[in-house]
DNA sequence: GTAGATTCGGAACCGGAGTTCCGGTTCATC
DNA sequence: GATGAACCGGAACTCCGGTTCCGAATCTAC
């Protein structure tokens, strides 16, 4: 894709970014449910140049939901990169969070009744997910994650959050509880930090 | 409604019923996204036959979820019954998201991007909330959950729940993760029987 | 500066899904 | 069992939003 966008005249590597940026905003800001023409009118584009760079309305989801993900990869990594392990779990724990908080498209991918077919974005997740394995395996073997944590497991706390997101839902007052169930310290060996971690902010 | 459900001719409310069994059916098994002409035929009847009893799709879907509604403030007074004030708030729970587990629709409504609007079930929501509310104040009064637990929080670990129902989600799973941060007893304090209140498969 | 290819614009197209409409049918009543 | 009202059926209509198409505009190369 690097050589193809070499390739492209100065003015459609220019829309293209323009479509990108218009489409990652709306998607954002009100997920699926903004119509082409829309994104096309923000980008101050004709509909038809949409089309141009990508073949439909999945697709240019998809690209969107892509550069999340990237930028979720660079984010685990940075987190991957603290000396505790704790404090590395729970930046990528909220870091994960707050970016998805204002991005209804990312929150849509993941929540809605998708699964299938998301593109190619199988690659990224995996990197994604690979990062989140070493993170979460660390801070089991620091004991500061109960002992039967998973990878997966984030995946179920994430998600869970994620739904407590839309409308009046509390969502960093669901993470603080999901901690508590989460914390290592097998029964007998009381938990160094028990409670607030984090303001609950009730 | 009572009325008018006299007044209606025989056939009618007849067929009333099988549009309104036809249409759980369906929701419940899709969600939103079955269309009116399914409904009408999985009834063995033609569509307009479906709006000369529910004004548009929307009303149809609301009758729907009222009636969930209701079945779940059933299961909330029979789930108070229970002697025990932490059997309660299990039966609460596991009741709640096992009926939930098979019905697309309840959950669509629950966790879709919508609040405003839904239909007169404002009501029903509110008979079920004050039941919650007696179960989880009795609850951590017996201390078998945490003292600042809310019936609020009640919904942030339904809703997360649910949101791990789709796909590969192993539900039960959560909630067993979530339940380890809501038991009750306050730091210094051991829980009764802290963990495996329930096989936690995987 | 011009040729030729690439890209743009946006009106027109198209299919899908909710909704309407009215002739035909069924039910309740006398 | 006849009459009128209530109800049913489903083809047709409408609206909406994604997608296509092609003449016009723009850019790059010579």
């Amino acid at each position: 894709m690097t050589a193809s966008e070499r390739s492209l005249r100065a003015d459609a590597r220019r829309n293209r970014e323009s479509v990108l940026d218009a489409a990652g905003e709306l998607f954002a800001q009100r997920g699926d449910g903004v119509q082409m023409d829309e994104i096309a009118e923000r980008a101050g584009l004709g509909v038809g140049t949409l089309y141009r760079h990508f073949a439909d309305k999945r697709a240019l989801l998809a690209a969107i939901i892509g550069r999340r993900f990237e930028a979720m990869t660079g984010l685990a990594s940075s987190a991957e990169a603290l000396e505790d392990p704790w404090a590395a779990f729970e930046a990528l724990l909220y870091g994960y969070l707050e970016s998805a908080e204002p991005d209804a498209a990312f929150r849509f991918a993941l929540l809605g009744p998708h699964e299938p077919t998301w593109g190619d974005i199988d690659e990224q997740k995996t990197a994604f997910s690979a990062i989140v394995e070493r993170i979460v395996r660390r801070a089991v073997a620091a004991g500061r994650l109960r002992a039967d944590f998973r990878a997966d497991d984030f995946v179920l706390i994430t998600r869970g959050a994620m739904a407590n997101m839309a409308g009046s839902g509390n969502w960093r007052r669901h993470v603080a509880l999901q901690l508590e169930g989460i914390r290592g310290g097998s029964p007998g060996d009381a938990p160094p930090d028990a409670r607030s971690e984090r303001p609950s902010e009730v």
